[in-house]
DNA sequence: CAAATCTATTTGTCCTACAAATAGAAAAGC
DNA sequence: GCTTTTCTATTTGTAGGACAAATAGATTTG
C-alpha cells in the first residue's frame, strides 16, 4: 500500500517533516514557526512548495498562519478534528434531517460510552473539574450561565474519559449540533430541569461505577433528544 | 464566530467554491476537474493561489491530482475522514500502548452501536450484503480469505447503520488498528472460531433486534480484544 | 497486430515581484 | 508623563512566468 510511491511530491515531504516536528513535540502549541522564506531555505525547497505544504498543515488544523505574525502551532484539540467545513457542506447538500440525525446519533453513542470510560479512568483532578462544572450549573441564575456550564460539564466528562480521539470527535459533533440549532435556546422556564440527572452522572463517575454513569448519561441524552425534536428544524 | 472575517483569503474562497461544487454534487466522484490553468482563469485567480486551494482539497480527501491526468474527485468515503497521517504521527510520538488503547476503545464503542443501529435501519440490500460477507467467511478455506471476508462483514454492518459519519470514523480506526498489528496474522489454527458469533450478529440484524445485535457484536469485540492482548505489541 | 517511440498536455517546482496586513517602534499631541 | 497617531519593517498573500517531470494517447516501427 505504501510501496508504490517511489518519490513523494516535495510538498508532501515537507508536510511530513513539519508534521513530525509539530506532532512529535519539538514544537508545542503556541510556538511560532520560522518565516516561510527561512523554512524554505532550511528545507531546501522553493517558497511555493513550502506554502502548499503550509496550507495543507493549516487545513489539517496543525497550524494557523497570519500575515506579519507568521505561522503558529495550534492547540492539540484542533489537530485531528473532522473538518467543520465539510460538515457544513454536507449540511447544505444533504437532507437536513438525515444529517442532523447522524450527528445526534453519534452524540448518543459517544457520550454514554465516555461517561462509562470516565468512571473507570478519571483521576482526582478530572473528577473535580466535573464537580466544579456541576456546581456552576447548580448556581446558574440565567440560561446563558447554565448553557456555558453545561458545555463545561460535558467536556469535563469527555476529558475524564482520557481518550483524545473520543474527545475531539465529540467536540466536532457537539459544535456542529450547537451551530445548527441553538441547543439551549428553547424553554426559558425550567432550564435547570436536567440538573438532578447531571448530578447522577457526576456521582456515578465519583463512585467509579461505569454502569451507572453510562445509564445516567444515557437518560440525559435521551431527554436532550426529546427536546431537540420539539424545537424542530435547524437554522442555516 | 463568522462575522469577524471581512474578506477571506483567496485560496480559501477557492476551496469553498470548488468544495461546494464537489460536495454539492455538480461534480461526482470520478469526475475530472478542468486543468489548473483553466480553473485559475475561470475563477480569476492566479495559478499559485489555485494550487494552494487544490492541495487543501487534496488534504481534505476531496480530490486527487496526478500529472498529465489532472485532478479527480475522490470517493465519498474519503471525504470527511480523520487524517490517517496524523494518526500515524501520533502513533510514532505517543506511548504506543495508550494510543492503541484509544483506538481499541473507540472500536469497541462504535461497533456494537453500529450493529444496533443496523438492526433498526438496515434495508434489504444491506442485510443481503452482510449475509454475503458472512457466507464468504463460512466458506473461507484459508486465513487470507477469512480476513478479507471479515473486513467485508464489518463494513457491511457499518454500512447498514446508515450513518456516514460513523462509517468513516470506523474506517479510519479499523485501518489504523489493522496497520498496527496485523489483526488476523495470529493463530493459524482455528481462525474461524468467531464464525458462530458473526452469525448471531447477522441474525439479530435480520430479525431487527437492536438489543441482540448490540450484545452479539459486543461479544465479538470482547473476544477480539482478548486476542489483541495476547498477540501483544505493535509493529512499526 | 504488437511493441517501441514520439508528442502534447498537465501537474510539479522554482523564481521574481509586488500587494496587503500588521506588530512594534517612533512621533505627535495633550 | 501618557495617549494617540503615524510610520516602518517584516511576514504572509497573490500574481505570473519559466521550465522539469510524468504520462495518456497518437504515431511509428517491427
Amino acid at each position: 500500500m505504501t510501496a508504490n510511491e517511489p518519490q513523494l511530491n516535495i510538498h508532501r515531504q515537507v508536510v511530513d517533516q513539519l508534521g513530525k516536528m509539530i506532532v512529535g513535540g519539538s514544537l508545542v502549541p503556541g510556538d511560532l514557526l520560522s518565516s516561510e522564506e527561512q523554512l524554505a531555505e532550511q528545507l531546501a525547497v522553493s517558497r511555493s512548495a513550502l506554502r502548499e505544504a503550509m496550507k495543507v498543515l493549516g487545513a489539517k488544523g496543525l497550524i494557523e498562519s497570519r500575515q506579519k505574525t507568521g505561522a503558529r502551532v495550534r492547540e492539540r484539540r484542533f489537530w485531528h478534528q473532522l473538518d467543520a467545513k465539510v460538515l457544513e457542506w454536507r449540511f447544505a447538500t444533504m437532507p437536513t434531517k438525515a444529517f442532523v440525525a447522524e450527528l445526534i446519533e453519534m452524540r448518543e453513542i459517544i457520550e454514554p460510552a465516555a461517561a462509562a470510560a470516565a468512571a473507570k479512568k478519571r483521576d482526582r483532578d478530572q473528577l473535580e473539574a466535573i464537580g466544579t462544572a456541576y456546581q456552576a450549573m447548580a448556581d446558574a441564575s440565567d440560561r446563558d450561565a447554565w448553557a456555558k456550564a453545561d458545555v463545561e460539564f460535558h467536556s469535563a466528562v469527555l476529558n475524564a474519559a482520557n481518550n483524545e480521539l473520543m474527545s475531539s470527535l465529540f467536540n466536532v459533533v457537539a459544535t456542529a449540533l450547537h451551530s445548527f440549532f441553538q441547543l439551549s435556546a428553547r424553554a426559558a422556564v425550567d432550564f435547570k430541569y436536567s440538573l438532578p440527572q447531571h448530578f447522577n452522572v457526576y456521582d456515578a463517575i465519583r463512585k467509579r461505577s461505569a454502569l451507572q454513569a453510562r445509564a445516567a448519561m444515557q437518560r440525559l441524552v435521551d431527554d436532550s433528544r426529546r427536546h431537540l425534536r420539539q424545537s424542530g428544524g435547524a437554522a442555516a
